[in-house]
DNA sequence: ACCGATTTGAAACATTCGTTCCGAATCGGT
DNA sequence: ACCGATTCGGAACGAATGTTTCAAATCGGT
């Protein structure tokens, strides 16, 4: 019935995510993205509204790709210390490979435009509240088992882990070294022990 | 010899740290900057050259001023456990009171700029720097008088409180609520307790 | 009171911004 | 093979960007 699409819309949608989680919201321009994503203006425009329509489907895209993975690995746990211990490594791990210092595109989203744009702002929180929901889960059970302190309720100790790689974020993007980042982890770790 | 400036550029440099603070960058435009400040194009341009030197000297005001304050509050420490104590809350109260939800400038300035420019990027590193080894001073004073664990070295501790309030600053900026900053301070100090 | 220096105000600058438009090209269905 | 629909390419849009210009206003020193 028509012409088909000479692109991959998730193929592109990957690449809009790595434009806009290495510079942010304002500085990727429609010119970057055009370049960037290798289609016309047009096509760009045609398939996605306008630059910030296509910046909360990258931020979905994000979501349901990293945050996604998170959840479901967080979802049949047996170690719950060792599935902590885990993810805060992959922090570091992730941001060692990432020669760009983009650190995470939540965490530079809800700097940059959390207190000024409303709905992105409760998509970053829904996304925040789903992860910690899932970290008070596994914390829950590691206290069950012992391995983590019940001076703490659960969720007190998943506001803090989650707080701990916001933190590790920022340090990753401000571009800190590798020993830096595994003394935060393993002081953050010490502290969920029961 | 000439006609005197009718404005206080202090004053005016702390007008320019609000904006900045607030909007980041990208996203405070030369109109925002003129409107905000209350004074002439020309005169703005006159007396800062262009928008990224007069970003680059709020910054260098707002290190002045608040990395300044912490800096010598932790100059004569008698009680270390207590002055990081008192660090940390002082985060939360500042979140409180700030309806804008802000968060840190620095921290916003380092997710924003920190991997893009270079100079910006060092500026915010040497102010992480100054502020962790006054941490590192201070928490080693308190694992001399049995107050921290000496299980980890003072610097790996002071690396682990910056990180903290690095998350406590984007939870702010997230406008979590107050509940959920206390209980991530609370663990972040039961980290440190000898 | 005047001169030289500096600031001010407002208009104008070129450039880039995000976005739209439209003819040409290309596809699927009949 | 042709039609209808959709995409593509590139030019063009108005608005906003950061910055400059320049005459008028205002000051201090003599």
């Amino acid at each position: 019935m028509a012409r088909k699409k000479e692109f991959d819309e998730d193929e592109l949608l990957n690449k809009a995510v790595a434009l806009f989680w290495d510079k942010g919201y304002h500085a990727t321009s429609a010119q970057d993205l055009v370049d960037g994503l290798g289609i016309n203006r047009s096509s760009l425009y045609n398939t996605y509204t306008d630059k910030r329509t296509l910046f909360t489907k990258s931020l979905r895209q994000y979501q349901a790709k990293n945050t996604g993975a998170v959840l479901s690995m967080l979802k049949n746990v047996v170690n719950a210390q060792e599935a902590i211990t885990q993810l805060l490594y992959a922090v570091i791990k992730e941001s060692e490979e990432d020669e760009l210092a983009k650190g995470c595109f939540m965490v530079n989203t809800a700097i940059e435009l959390s207190s000024h744009d409303k709905e992105i702002g409760s998509l970053v929180a829904e996304n925040a509240k789903s992860v910690e929901d899932a970290f008070a889960r596994t914390i829950e059970k590691g206290q069950q088992d012992g391995q983590f302190t019940k001076a703490k309720s659960a969720k007190a100790l998943a506001h803090f882990v989650f707080s701990t790689i916001s933190g590790l974020r920022v340090s990753a993007r401000s571009g800190v070294d590798k020993q830096t980042l595994e003394d935060i982890v393993e002081v953050a770790l010490s502290a969920l022990k029961a």
